[in-house]
DNA sequence: TTGAAAGCGCTACCAC
DNA sequence: GTGGTAGCGCTTTCAA
């Protein structure tokens, strides 16, 4: 009763008619089995030295029925989707469709496919999000980290069973995860020297949300500029708490009422300073005559047709979607996390590794310094 | 020999202990069958009877054994994967990235997933993409559709199978398919007619590429527009290829050297009127003093920053993706196109529709009519 | 060289 | 109420 029994199922099944998968019905056809079709579709005919005529009469069978594999079911067996997730908290934002582009054509490289998940801004849990891309099945995670305990508790516990993920845009301390970031620190610094440079001591900081990493960074980098120089860094000479223009709209406007306000502005984003600007001239000021900005990241479009074209540190969003992806090309590189030879996730703690990019200035009128025209008509190809 | 076959070999796996999957996994330990589990997890306990006992049991133990139900396996099964493909040409520039966060936000509402493609701008053959996606049997397809005769002919072959498929941003009369589009004739129209009831005569226009049929509708707006309001529209008026900033700085070019130049000019998209505007001030025009511009789309960010806050028509791209996503499920409704119940999809030829979604004219100042302070200071918020 | 057999993890159906 | 069984479409070993 024992007895070879998935044969009797087998011939059972044949018997019925009831083996006619794709593969199975071109065997049929082309008078091989099921297996040899699978051999030559998949290119592995040379290795298992099956005749060019039954090569030939298979792919051309194929064809014409229109043959697609399945590879659902493939994935089934395998335990790999050759799908990554790529979580992010917006989209709308210009910066993120950038690190979205990284992210595919890297990925497109390597043979994987993105699934976009915009976690809605608002929604601070994303956990559930990811627990369904887990069950999906996905190979691996890259994530724009957010903070909240439970999240990060999350974080820990993938990374714990060995799950390959990323981060990109920010990274904590204390989770032992691999990512690309920007080097805000040395940005924000070389951007406050810049206004060192051109003379300036009273020198604020249009700051973001103080959560993530990096805006800590913007911040750290910009004080020691200040300290480096001997300057002071007033409590209230740091305003705002996004990265939004509303927010530096009302950061400035909160500046300007200081007994002694700045004759130079950092902003902790484009926006930032972009609202910023818009409270100085409000307020009768002339930038960058009266007071000096600039911005951090150079991701608004169109740059070179603003009112005052915005000095900023640039970062490539773009190159940092396409590191994070090759890094997690890296992590995924071992045993699938399920399927037939899953195994212990154990062993893929591999190294961490953390890359920074650095940001670079890009000099044009609102800071005051001397603006070549080179940069105002390079733009024009930028689009 | 052909005797309960299945059964000989489900009662061996069961002996060698091959049985492990994490469902059975949970029954041996919950004392219930494999069965049972997969009953209680997917909320059929009501239906099925199963005894609170039981279900308590079940769950319990799946929450400890960290239970993720593989969606692969299930898709295996049910032939749908509950993931939709979105096909663009581009990210980067703003209107796409509105795309698809409003495919995506509908999406997410029924359960879906989208799985982002980019296809490289260059690359003009989407077929193998799209290829690649079906054989990841993708239950639905969102198209940013491409011109180009093999792209259409697949297109066509795609509907004649039945396959869920809707075009977003364009449409192709001969191609039988559901779409949502902007009412972009009647928008270049209105956009036009505004112009000329501001007293202009002598209106141009910066086309974009003449591939597109939405392209062709804003350029037949236009001359419709002229054409009831007994204008001419002299050949050389319409200039430029394509929707770019430098593509519409060159035709602006083009177009100042007339003998007669225009005193008005509609950019086909808002990049392209930038590029115009460019121009003009470049050759020392005031805008909009001596020659007015009206833009299309509204996609750029900012814009109330910009040196001359253009007036354009504003088409909701986020609208538009979430309205083809709906279209899409819609479409989806019917068997699926593979697994256990497949069935033709013949019977799945159901009434197309195409939305045209009308754009709303915002006057800011590039046009030289009146302008309420109100758009400027409204669209601090925005950010 | 080829083909038979087993099985990935799940759901659906029926029998008890 | 519950359990047994078949099978989704593919890959991969092993036997011939």
């Amino acid at each position: 009763m024992v007895d070879i029994p998935g044969k009797v199922a087998y011939r059972y099944r044949q018997s019925i008619g009831m083996t006619a998968t794709t593969t199975t019905l071109i065997g049929r056809r082309a008078g091989v089995s099921h297996a040899t079709v699978c051999d030559v579709l998949n290119g592995r005919w040379q290795a298992k030295r099956i005749s060019q005529a039954t090569c030939a009469r298979v792919r051309t069978i194929a064809r014409k029925l229109n043959y697609r594999p399945n590879r659902v079911a493939r994935s089934l067996l395998t335990g790999r989707t050759h799908t990554v997730a790529l979580v992010i908290p917006s989209i709308s934002r210009s910066f993120f469709p950038s690190i979205v582009l990284g992210v595919e054509t890297e990925a497109k490289q390597h043979g994987y496919h993105v699934l976009l998940s915009h976690v809605i801004a608002g929604l601070e849990d994303e956990v559930p999000e990811i627990e369904a891309l887990l069950e999906r099945r996905v190979d691996g995670l890259i994530i724009v980290p957010r903070h909240g305990a439970h999240n990060r508790e999350n974080y820990r516990q993938l990374l714990k069973e060995g799950f390959p993920l990323v981060f990109v845009n920010d990274w904590f301390e204390d989770v032992p995860v691999s990512a690309v970031v920007g080097d805000d620190f040395n940005g924000a610094r070389q951007a406050t020297e810049h206004l060192i440079a051109l003379g300036h001591r009273r020198i604020a900081f249009l700051a973001g949300n103080p959560g993530p990493t990096v805006s800590q960074w913007r911040t750290d980098g910009y004080h020691r500029a200040l300290k480096e120089h001997g300057l002071a860094a007033p409590k209230n000479y740091i305003q705002g708490f996004a990265y939004t223009v509303a927010h530096g709209y009302a950061g400035m406007q909160r500046l300007l009422k200081l007994s002694e306000p700045p004759t130079a502005v950092l902003g902790g984003n484009d926006a930032a300073a972009l609202g910023g600007i818009k409270a100085a001239l409000e307020a009768g000021l002339r930038v960058p005559e009266d007071i000096a900005f600039v911005g951090y990241g150079d991701d608004l479009e169109e740059v070179w047709f603003q009112k005052i074209p915005l000095t900023t540190m640039r970062l490539d969003a773009t190159e940092m979607g396409r590191r994070a992806m090759a890094l997690l090309v890296e992590e995924m590189g071992g045993p699938p996390a399920c399927g037939r030879d899953a195994q212990a996730g154990a062993d893929r703690r591999k190294k961490k590794t953390m890359e920074k990019l650095s940001a670079k200035l890009v000099v044009r009128e609102s800071c005051g310094a001397k603006v070549t025209t080179q940069v105002h008509g390079s733009a024009v190809g930028k689009t």
